[in-house]
DNA sequence: GACTCATTCAAGAGAATACTTGAATGATCC
DNA sequence: GGATCATTCAAGTATTCTCTTGAATGAGTC
């Protein structure tokens, strides 16, 4: 750790734990952690890598004050430390969304592409819910669904999708959330209900989010 | 740039930017832009590297949003490209701050000891200000405190705050601000004048925090 | 048009990082 | 107490990053 007076020290600390955000893997077990705590290995999965490098990643998370871990039986369970990790990923993503071209790309040939109507925003989809105005629909997969949810919402995985549609009310506008900015789950379930003449719009951001606002969270039980 | 799908893609980007913000001179040549446009070599100077290397850190600044450059005659300045770059690394530093126990520990070490009561929010001194309950002194040096600075504030930098105490009230409280959180000019303005007698506080953050909020600013002359 | 000067580029040495492999740890389960 | 299993550690390699040095660029100046 370079030293040089005490200024420069605590840049150099900020910085490490800039860059412990600095990598794609790590940011991925942040989104993956900020729906539920989960354990290496399922980790390990969640963005295909080893267990001994995710291993490793999480542990730098966790140096640097990103996640905490717990051992439940024999399995080790992280995480996120604080919901303030998720407002500094956000507040990056933000510089990117305006400065990195390259970024800007991405969202509007993979993302807006998809679904270009703005998004609901967390307190307008509040309101929407208290006048029974919408359907909420929680496009994740069940485990993370019942880790926690947005208390009315109905889970509709993506990959079963299709088969529930007939279960959704056609006249009903429906919102559909999922795990955060730019997560693709939300932007196909919107595209594909859309196709199908279903009204529907995507909620900003996704659950975490919506829980780090401290609005109420319905859990079922643990999973994984 | 690795690709995978395109959430990988736009994680892979904003870990770009989270990269670009984690290196001690980089951040500091941030919080120095934040008080005003520089030239390159007066940056380089300011973190103590060569030409070449600050220019090349703030290549990569500038790549990923953080910077713009303007040419103004034979020199380039450089500027902080939005404010939201400010958010971010106060976002990241609020991680360390609570979660890099070294951080912690420099900050009670070097800055608490020096002045550990509460500083005054910023819409706390504005208050105080329209009331003239206080006398608010900008502990920056000139270039920067000609760059912007709080209207009313008066420029009293370190360097030259021995001689000028006896044109300071010993009754009316004193305010010191600098150039941002931690920034050890208004620790170390605090604790003199308070060895002195003098009743003082400091202000939240600093400068560059103040006039993102969109209050009012001051400018009397381009420097550097 | 040649000169000057600030900045950028290019190449290279040394350090740090990421991922792999295989072994070590340490808690549970029988 | 020994076996099992999830996780962590340790060592090695390939890649990336940082800083240095010296040359190249290119806008202003005489």
């Amino acid at each position: 750790m370079p030293k040089r007076n005490p200024k420069q020290e605590l840049l150099a600390w900020t910085a490490e734990v800039a860059r412990c955000l600095g990598h794609a893997h790590r940011l991925e077990l942040i989104e993956c952690l900020a729906q539920g705590s989960r354990s290496v290995e399922s980790l390990a999965e969640f963005i295909g890598q080893s267990v001994a490098n995710t291993s490793q990643h999480l542990q730098l998370l966790r140096r640097f004050g990103c996640v905490a871990s717990e051992r439940r039986g024999k399995q080790v369970f992280y995480q996120l430390a604080d919901a303030r990790v998720l407002h500094a990923v956000a507040a990056v993503r933000s510089i990117a969304e305006i400065g990195v071209a390259e970024f800007r790309q991405v969202v509007r040939k993979d993302f807006l592409s998809l679904d270009g109507t703005d998004a609901v925003s967390r307190s307008e989809l509040s309101r929407l819910m208290k006048d029974n105005a919408v359907t909420v629909i929680d496009v994740r997969p069940s485990g993370e669904f019942n880790a926690g949810h947005i208390p009315g919402a109905l889970n509709v995985p993506m990959a079963e999708l299709k088969q529930r549609l007939s279960k959704l009310p056609k006249r009903k506008e429906i919102v559909a959330y999922c795990r955060g900015a730019y997560c693709i789950l939300s932007f196909e379930a919107a595209a594909q209900l859309r196709a199908q003449g279903y009204r529907v719009r995507r909620m900003e951001d996704g659950f975490p989010e919506w829980k780090a606002e401290g609005r109420k969270v319905a859990e079922s039980a643990i999973a994984h």
